[in-house]
DNA sequence: CTCCGGGTTTAGACTGGTCTAAACTGGCCT
DNA sequence: AGGCCAGTTTAGACCAGTCTAAACCCGGAG
């Protein structure tokens, strides 16, 4: 028997069509249209080169474009968007796990090799990788087919004193984040007792492995944390 | 201590620019120049884009170019070549030990991911597979410095009856040729006894593991041997 | 020694992706 | 209601990489 047709098929993009995909699915996914300057801003090119693009991949149906009002992916685009995420955390595992990366470094290199990962060897890696839901950042990995566990979760900084969170997922995007992330444990999977903090712009206060830690808002902003399981 | 700088440092290059300098080396190396036409063909482009390129390999003093005489890779360019097939070949490894392709499915896939590999991957493969020389076809990997080990081979098909030779390399590039390869089992390191053929067009015929094997001259060119070490 | 044919290079054109500068909205402020 | 500004789109330009067609060499045949 044959695999189903996937989801996200078609014919195949450009590095940089495939760019501007991905950039719109992570500023707000399905959720709003993205103006054209946060695009461009997003991918450091200029408004007008994001403006021409868009124009292209709206020809290929992919996103839909409302003049001077933004754009937004189809289902056709998130399909696509959503390919290219599930190469990108599989990649972050993958190079973590199997090659001896830390968190901080496998970012740039996954944002690489997502545009020439084959069918075959994100399947092989899938299955090396023991089918993993998430990556190293937290962050859920989207099915072959397109579909995205969602969880429940807001940013530490919006918690009050007395809540017990759990990390969910950090950005993996800025190294010097995620190593000033890790060598205060902040990683996902880590339980908080949220102390007290959240008035006048102080630190979110909370103890972690017994440890009292201070989390400077800037850094608070950027850990999303969940109830915890049990 | 910092690692010394690569041989093979510079300005990067685009794909088509990498391809034209892999194409090179691998059609006479450094032995003789390559005619546009002939370089063309190998790339599956018209011989007027090859020349455009080549000139400009050649003002990156990459390529030396002899007007309507061919062109020939610099020192430099050399340099850049190799450090593809060393990405090339250790992938080729790479997606057979870990990631369980079979030696015709990897050639391919290698292709794409050698021009997007970092140097810090490319490490990173070399340590995890135990410094390997060898990839799966039997060609030496160049060291990160451009070295490349030189063994004394010939083709199978001009060996004569009496001979004990030792298969030690095939092309990697037609995967239907090398599924006929493993099926007949010859595969590098496969010890080969010459009984007979090479005249009149006529098959080799050999003794491999006990058994009569009976080599068509079409496949037997194909095939690199070697003297036994032993 | 000239001429001719085949391969090489040049010319001119097109696409994708980018830029800057100019023209053009849309919505807000008065 | 009018006007202005920020942000968007369009215009025009450029580079890389490709093509086809035309111009151009080189070397061998006569």
């Amino acid at each position: 028997m044959d695999l189903p047709a996937r989801s996200a098929g078609g014919p195949s993009l450009t590095r940089a069509q495939e760019d501007h995909l991905k950039a719109l699915y992570n500023l707000h996914g399905d959720t709003r249209p993205v103006l054209t300057g946060e695009l461009a801003q997003r991918l450091g090119i200029s408004a007008a080169s994001v403006s021409d693009m868009v124009a292209r991949l709206s020809d290929l149906g992919l996103v839909r474009h409302d003049r001077y009002r933004g754009q937004i992916l189809t289902g056709a685009g998130q399909g696509r968007a959503l390919e290219l995420v599930r190469h990108h955390r599989l990649l972050e595992i993958f190079l973590v796990q199997v090659l001896g990366y830390t968190w901080d470094e496998v970012h740039e290199e996954a944002e690489l090799l997502e545009h020439v990962m084959s069918e075959r060897m994100e399947d092989r890696i899938f299955e090396l990788l023991g089918r993993p839901e998430l990556d190293p950042h937290g962050h859920a990995i989207p099915s072959r087919e397109g579909t995205l566990r969602v969880v429940n979760q807001r940013a530490l900084s919006d918690c009050q004193g007395g809540e017990e969170v759990v990390v969910a997922e950090v950005s993996d995007e800025d190294p010097d984040l995620l190593r000033e992330l890790d060598r205060r444990g902040l990683i996902p999977g880590a339980r908080l007792s949220v102390i007290g903090g959240t008035k006048y712009e102080s630190p979110i206060e909370a103890e972690l492995n017994e440890q009292r830690v201070s989390v400077p808002l800037g850094l608070a902003r950027t850990i999303l944390v969940r109830e915890p399981t049990d």
